[in-house]
DNA sequence: GTCTATATCCCGATAGAC
DNA sequence: GTCTATCGGGATATAGAC
């Protein structure tokens, strides 16, 4: 990818790249709000406003490393949590790589969930974390769908039909909320240091999560709103 | 408080309660990462060299902010997790104060989770926060007393000692860190728009997370840990 | 696509007068 | 305790050359 212009002038080559990854760099150092464009630039070596040829602006900016962290969340940590067959099992194991993913690319982290802290909208934001979210409420409503009915009352009645897509409903949403902030809430106490540093945190503060999941879904029942 | 100067002079009178006031305003327009004592300076109408008459700097400012936080909370929020003889109830409505005030002063909340995101280690922060930690620790620790043994070993065996003071280990700290993930996520959630906005998503947050707290509670055998 | 140069703005912090 | 004045620094963003 990087090609040195064939004519004499001076080009990155990828400049557009150079820049997700010097901003992790950036951002790892001194969090998303110590960050800016004029520093990254000149760690590249390039004119500050090199960057504007690729990004409208900062926030633009900011949405791509999010794309990319999405991406790379969805390449390299959605894969394993369907090593188990188990639904409770799997909603685990999503918890356990969604934390894990916060302390292996914390700069990452930060980005998507203390960036702009809402403000970042952009639409390409909303379709790159869409793979993780179908796949966190597909797991969701799997869960619920088996353990609904009683044992024995299964059969009598035909699979509830769920809505194919979109937000979940009652039982479903009440356990994946309360599982979702399980997940965010480790993942944010890991990175403030509540776990400690290093590589143990990472695995206690995930170990934690997962295992609160797993009581989650075995005192579902609490979680239901009785009037709302 | 306000001592308008009796000579000719512009004082403020109580500048320093004053700039507190401000940047919550501020914090709760721009959040955080917006603030500067120059603005908080310019809306009050005082030079915006005045404020360093009573702090060092900006971060000695937001240390000063977070302790009115903590001050606040352990004034208007924390009486009212007795209500209940319960510790199991106590602990709920604690979870359930802590969403409640992040979503009634957000500012304040931003000002001690997301300023510094772990900068701001002032000493006065560590003691204004010491209240709503004891309770906290004294809740999960009578509760794990009170149901550690099985009924009917109960009055077998003496009370455990347990450490007067200091962090909580074992099955308590398993609890305590499980629902202090609950807590923190539930509010982080909150603040993130994802209840929606107004009182009724406060609400909404606060009950789950009182929920999620309880049924926590009741599976907190499977938090254990096996081999540490 | 990148450069140089520049415009504009804001911020934190200090010095010294009153 | 507050003012005026000021220094030094950094950020975003635009214009125009190559």
């Amino acid at each position: 990818m990087p090609r040195p212009g064939r004519d004499g002038r001076y080009h990155h080559g990828d400049l557009r790249a150079a820049l997700i990854d010097t901003a992790v760099e950036i951002i790892g150092e001194r969090g998303v709000r110590g960050f800016s464009l004029a520093e990254a630039s000149r760690r590249l070596g390039v004119a500050s406003s090199a960057p504007y040829a690729h990004f409208a602006d900062r926030d633009e900016f900011l949405a791509a490393v999010a794309v990319h962290a999405y991406e790379l969340f969805n390449e390299q940590f959605l894969p394993e949590i369907y090593e188990s067959p188990e639904p409770a099992d799997q909603l685990a194991a999503l918890v356990r790589s969604y934390v894990r993913f916060a302390g292996a690319h914390r700069p990452l982290f930060e980005v998507i969930f203390v960036a702009g802290l809402d403000k970042i909208r952009h639409p390409q934001v909303k379709a790159a974390e869409k793979p993780f979210e179908d796949a966190y409420t597909d797991i969701v409503r799997t869960l619920s769908a088996d353990t609904t009915a009683a044992p024995g009352t299964r059969t009598a009645q035909p699979p509830t039909p769920v809505p194919e897509s979109g937000d979940l409903t009652g039982e479903s949403g009440d356990l994946a909320a309360a599982v979702e902030a399980a997940a965010y809430g480790h993942a944010m106490l890991l990175l403030e240091g509540d776990y400690g540093q290093g590589g143990e945190a990472v695995e206690l503060a995930a170990d934690r999560a997962a295992r609160a999941t797993l009581a989650l879904i075995e005192s579902r029942h609490l979680l239901r709103r009785h009037a709302p």
